[in-house]
DNA sequence: ATCGCGTTTCGACAGGGTGTCGAGATTGTT
DNA sequence: AACAATCTCGACACCCTGTCGAAACGCGAT
């Protein structure tokens, strides 16, 4: 775990030292190839073996640089939750002018984010099964979405443009898990899903019939 | 693909004759077994060693049972697809009257059938991301609660009781999935998560909002 | 009783994946 | 040139899967 996690974390702050050579280019190169691979076939099909042969170095070699196939994802999955804690950013600050297009932004972000990452994303549905620590990473990112909308959702209640009702907090999860489990039906092209173009209006229009109730999203 | 699906499929019409002795047992022991070890550790975790010692057989022994161990939870999330359909069943014809009543037994099914199978739906949410099958049959279980929602959502509109919108379908989509990625969050003791007593009420609240929106759920 | 025939069981094997160890190659610094 | 950190890989032990063929079992027909 421990071992894992920072192997996961900053390149900056690892084991070794400064005076690197080859190295940084090779931990790149195992991203890469990840990245690749995993848009080609399922997380659960490319063995360490691939990782290595596609970076130009041995499997044993693999081991240098990460600990694990898993630890290989959970880089990936930081560069992720940095980009989503980034897009998430003033959103909420500017809520109070023009709300159903904040709201619109929101969802989109978080769409876009999706969809950038597709590969990465789908992996780690995956992966969240059987690894605990695929699992605290997602849940930490969907933990930051979810309170991050639960934050506007008060305020929106504070100033009077939403009726009071549920906690705020059950409903940011109940709306931002919709938002994970229907982004991903839809990129996966997994089971009933909605069309690519329309998913995130449907979703707005979740969101604001919960949010809003009979008030119409105020203009302000 | 056919192999397995056959050996899923109901125990009657497989390849072996009506003349059995102590295979129905054996098969009914690695079932159980599977549940049991299920309840304890992830899908994943659990080899087919595990499952032919719990039934009291060799490794080997269990290949003449099922032709691997997805096949083995295929059979369970069968049991668990014929219970859901029961469950499904005649909702929607009640609708007229009571409206929020019968919408909060439909989303309590799911959650009963959830709850009552959640070993079972933990371990193919698992699965579902590296077993095709999985997926195939997990979606057909999502796409007919989806055609009960959206059914009941159009008879609604035809009726008068909820305002026009989106189509019926997308929004039975989101609010399923919805349920789906809520209840399994809440089972699985996953990240963010609604508290077990008020997941139900919550998930209403939702599907209220967004099926009725201003129009509050008329008596009659 | 015993023969024959499906049913059931398992030892042994091949194949593929993981993770580790220790010896060696490489390269910047002194 | 020599040292040490960095990097690489052959070889190994281990676990898991899936298959094969031989053998044990149980029961009806002879």
């Amino acid at each position: 775990m421990t071992t894992a996690r920072a192997a996961a974390g900053n390149t900056a702050t690892r084991g070794r030292r400064a005076g690197r050579r080859s190295g940084d280019q090779r931990e790149l190169a195992i991203l890469a190839t990840a990245e690749r691979l995993m848009t080609e076939r399922p997380f659960a099909e490319i063995s360490i073996d691939d990782l290595a042969r596609g970076a130009g170095i041995s499997r044993p070699a693999f081991y240098f640089y990460f600990p694990s196939k898993d630890a290989v994802l959970l880089t990936l999955l930081d560069r992720v939750t940095a980009e989503a804690d980034a897009a998430a950013g003033d959103t909420l600050d500017r809520m109070a002018d023009d709300p159903r297009s904040r709201w619109r932004d929101l969802i989109g972000r978080f769409h876009d984010t999706f969809r950038a990452h597709k590969a990465v994303v789908l992996a780690c549905a995956q992966a969240r099964g059987a690894n605990a620590e695929v699992r605290e990473l997602w849940a930490a990112v969907l933990e930051r979405w979810v309170r991050c909308t639960q934050t506007a959702i008060e305020a929106e209640r504070r100033r009077g443009a939403a009726p009071d009702g549920l906690p705020a907090r059950d409903l940011a999860i109940a709306l931002n898990s919709m938002n994970e489990r229907v982004m991903h039906a839809t990129l996966a092209g997994d089971g009933p899903a909605v069309a690519e173009p329309d998913v995130v209006d449907v979703l707005l229009d979740v969101w604001l019939s919960t949010i809003y109730r009979d008030t119409t999203p105020p203009a302000d």
